[in-house]
DNA sequence: GGGAAAAAATTTACATTGGAAACATGAGTG
DNA sequence: CACTCATGTTTCCAATGTAAATTTTTTCCC
């Protein structure tokens, strides 16, 4: 009997609504205004009542950006699943990437943050992951087609694989930056698939 | 008679000194450790004597990521001064720009910080316009020579120019994150050029 | 059930930070 | 010399993250 209306001192599911919050105060804010206490506020907690569900505020942040690589993750897929297998697909990956940073700008810049380079736990490396692996398993899939799977050299997959993400996150974070070029409504020159080159016509 | 020992109340030339200390700190310390109170008390001055030189710590920041800028262009041309037009002159611009955000990675995230999107002033986006010149006007010869001057529209120009810059950026930053594969002795699997598309053989 | 032990939150306190305001210094100028 | 004003200092304050001690709730075991 843990998650009824008892909403008196034991939150009972603090952990996820810290992180809610955080994705909340993000969007709102950005990512100025994600502090520990701010985060705790919007819950109704007080400002250390996190302490007990993650370590300090790197933690938290780590548990944000690590929900965030999931749902990025997850809007890859999304326009993935209806694309046919190859080059189609690939774009629409490509394009779930950067509509993913478009639209969540702070946490898009939060994940990237390099202020989990050192002090990254293991979930949010595993969430990295799977983020870059939607990507990765269908340049795969390219790379099949291009040059056979007789030829599947594991270092010249990963090297296509590299290619593509390089080229993807590049356009993505510069476009958060806002340092690529826009028309006068606001809308970016080039979209990711204007700027991309086709890896998989290396040869066309 | 300013720059004399007269040591005392009067510094004499506290902005640029604050911004080398400021550059120092991000050296040794990192990004976390680029506090106003630290790079004050670096210099010797209190925490408020910033104040009259640089718009809060914002201004600063910026003060030092537009020195950075400076220091970019410089380390990309300095590759190119001796390379032969063309490929080649772009491969040097490519590595020097990879170069300069592996040697100096705290420095070279101050100034994709997103921080400065919005209040970023004048001398900062002419100082990363600079940066960017450099890459760009080599790429201008480049696709000139492959597509000859009198196709140069200038549309065209851009989206490969973009393409270029894209990519080079998004190796830089993934390469400062760490995401990037590395060999055993922490070298990256590939290099710039190994992953970069050969822009100007798109027809090889 | 009852009561000890653990978990979850709170309160209080503190060091650090950026910034504002009032004051102090001294260089330059008439 | 006296005045002015840019440059620094001192003092103060609000906000932040963290630690320690305390209180409340849940769990669990007998």
């Amino acid at each position: 009997m843990k998650n009824q209306n008892k909403k008196n001192y034991h939150h009972g599911e603090l952990k996820p609504a810290l992180i809610q919050a955080g994705l909340e105060i993000l969007e709102e804010e950005g990512l100025d205004g994600l502090s520990m206490r701010a985060i705790a506020a919007r819950v109704g907690v007080s400002h250390t009542a996190p302490k007990n569900h993650f370590d300090g505020l790197h933690g938290l942040l780590a548990a944000i950006a690590t929900e965030g690589f999931s749902r990025h993750a997850t809007e890859m897929r999304k326009g993935v699943e209806h694309a046919p297998p190859g080059q189609e697909r690939l774009d629409a990956a490509a394009q779930g990437y950067v509509r993913f940073a478009r639209e969540n700008p702070a946490l898009f810049q939060l994940m990237f943050s390099p202020r989990f380079r050192e002090k990254a736990g293991e979930e949010l490396m595993a969430a990295g992951e799977e983020s870059y692996g939607v990507l990765m398993s269908i340049a795969k899939d390219l790379n099949w087609e291009k040059a056979g799977p007789e030829l599947g050299n594991d270092l010249e997959s990963l090297r296509t694989e590299l290619m593509l993400w390089v080229f993807v996150h590049g356009y993505a974070s510069l476009l958060n930056e806002g340092k690529l070029p826009r028309t006068a409504d606001g809308e970016p020159v080039f979209n990711v698939l204007d700027v991309m080159p086709r890896f998989r016509y290396n040869h066309e």
